[in-house]
DNA sequence: GTCCTACTTCAAGTCGGCTTGAGGTCAAGT
DNA sequence: ACTTGACCTCAAGCCGACTTGAAGTAGGAC
């Protein structure tokens, strides 16, 4: 983990997160700065991967209280390791639909057929 | 594409989409009803499928506008292939970060280290 | 004919996830 | 000393995606 401190501007820079953002997630307590400086916050550079396991899970569907439920602040898993294995579990049929869901979208990209949904490779990805 | 004609309260019952949502996607123009009986809609069984494939594309975190974009109302595919291709592209990226952050999770709920950010298994995820 | 139930419209409300704006602090530069 | 720029707080606003509630309609059972 690196300790390396950065103000709120560097790790704006470096992580394309809003300065808003991380006033917000630091208040939702999905991040924490090590300290202030006067007022301002003073993170390390370990909240750069905090903030990059934070969008991988948005993108993944969870909410920002679930990720807090996942992780604590300081990024390593929460001791609920059951939950965690749940997720997984979740993440898999995610994964499953849109893969599914790719590759009808490249074969409807290619497929002129105009009754997409009588095709057999579309149907799959709705399970029916 | 099943043309047989159901009434709201059936869709809701088949697709487990609330009569709220359905409206809403209609006017939205994400469904459509095949005509009205006085001022109850009638649908055409296609629906569900629409509604199956609605479901997938929000999982997959598109929005409704841009599933407006991706799919016409009668469910096929609408004329922008070239869209449709980037879509799919978008969701392989999506599906390896998620496939990466599923092992890990796994990884996670296995492994009793505190340190997790600092294993390698976890950082790939990231792509630190 | 009136009751029930399923449906309708339309406007307003809710919720999550931020963003924006007004007004203030602080350190460094000139 | 004063301005500039980066930061701060706090309250309010915004957007997407629905949900809720009030008030009305249409068709069948009794």
């Amino acid at each position: 983990m690196d300790k390396t401190e950065i103000g709120i501007g560097e790790v704006v820079r470096r992580s394309g997160v809003p300065a808003s953002t991380l006033r917000y997630y630091e208040e939702r307590g999905l991040i924490a700065s090590v300290r202030r400086q006067g007022l301002t916050r003073v993170f390390t550079a370990a909240v750069l991967e905090q903030l990059a396991l934070i969008a991988v899970c948005r993108t993944a569907g969870f909410s920002l209280d679930e990720i807090t439920l996942m992780f604590s602040p300081d990024g390593s898993p929460s001791p609920n390791r059951a939950m965690l294995a749940a997720k997984a579990d979740e993440l898999d049929v995610t994964i499953q639909k849109l893969a599914l869901m790719r590759d009808d979208l490249r074969h409807a990209a290619a497929c002129p057929a105009p009754t997409h949904l009588e095709c057999p490779t579309f149907r799959r990805v709705l399970g029916l």
